[in-house]
DNA sequence: GCCTTTAGAGACGCAACGTCTCTTGCTGTC
DNA sequence: GACAGCAAGAGACGTTGCGTCTCTAAAGGC
């Protein structure tokens, strides 16, 4: 078959330049992440994004063995840990806060359905960013405990991750966008009673 | 094909027979659930169920418009709420932990990938099912309170559901089965403290 | 400057979806 | 007791997306 070999792109882009390793990876992982906020998670399709990033399937199929893992690639990618940046507001009730705000946030750039999609393919996900979320509520606990804030940092397990706990559970189960009253709700009504040794009055 | 009308079931069943309305119904059903049981929501096909009930898709399709909806109808028929029978055990710690124990069960004869599969699939499916939680907790805790258990059972709403949604969080999250030790925690370190007036000491 | 790797493109077979069509048994009505 | 109409049972059909495979030609290593 007679190719026009020198044919410069009919598309639109240079045909002639070809893309590799880390460049190449960093562009598919971006074509994904477009086409996730585009389509969402449900419709999004190898294809897809194998065509926003003008390349072949083969190309995602030989770093990712399946949707799943190239969504949660480009969610690493383009979203930042909250461990890197534990909250220092000063005071635990503000760092617990601006904890939970920044769940909501890194949340919201994702999309919910985005987040049940996975749960629901790649089961094996992600028990790692759940232990995470209990490391930086230690962190910030300990930090209360030698401002003298609250009597100890000692807590059960179950005390240093109630918030963050409820709140993922918010997160996941409710239609209707997050307000703020129910994060100040997590942390005054159960939250900070549990912490202080003082439940509410 | 000649169809030997007379024998009763060659292969299983009369041939010559067919089922109608609410028979029929309950059947399809009953073949939802056992495919549900045998391959699991992500490989359950409304193909696999027609064929397991010995009909056509379209008698599926003619009463539910698609695998979410004929999944959770099985479900409803399969699964009793929990709602009709709450536990009695004349204490509150009894009856809350009773409440969960009903709510492991539940979700341990669906199987939590079918739960995920649903979340995915059928975003707006069910905040019933979660309200109703928080109805039968708020009946345990006046009942507590008329006992003189508790000082009141006036309490913020995020405290009446935080032991459901701990564990309904737990549920989702975690790949081992539960241990009782879960149950007991969410209890004894955040429930009760909570609704008692006093934190953990 | 050859040789290996792999990007880019798309064909292929498979599985399941949801729709449509067809025949034929059941049921209510006159 | 016949007849009309509804829907059961069965499967064909077009479509979509998966994951694999094949092919050519551009990059880069040595």
């Amino acid at each position: 078959m007679g190719d026009d070999g020198s044919g410069t792109s009919s598309g639109g882009r240079t045909a002639a330049t070809r893309r590799r390793g880390a460049e190449l990876e960093a562009e598919l992982l971006d074509a994904a992440w477009a086409e996730l906020a585009e389509v969402g998670y449900a419709r999004l399709t190898m294809e897809g994004v194998a065509a926003r990033a003008h390349t072949g399937k083969q190309v995602l199929y030989r770093r990712w063995p399946n949707r799943a893992a190239l969504v949660v690639a480009a969610m690493r990618d383009n979203v930042g840990s909250i461990a890197d940046r534990v909250p220092d507001t000063g005071g635990l009730r503000g760092d617990v806060l601006a904890v939970l705000a920044a769940m909501v946030d890194r949340q919201r750039s994702i999309g919910n359905n985005t987040l049940h999609g996975l749960m629901a393919e790649a089961a094996d996900l992600d028990t790692h960013a759940f232990t995470i979320m209990g490391d930086v509520m230690a962190s910030v606990l300990r930090r209360a405990a030698a401002r003298g804030e609250i009597p100890t940092a000692e807590l059960p397990p179950r005390v240093t991750t109630v918030a963050v706990d409820l709140l993922r559970n918010e997160l996941l189960f409710t239609r209707e966008p997050l307000t703020d009253r129910t994060l100040t709700e997590i942390v005054d009504d159960v939250f900070l009673p549990l912490v202080r040794g003082e439940a509410h009055t």
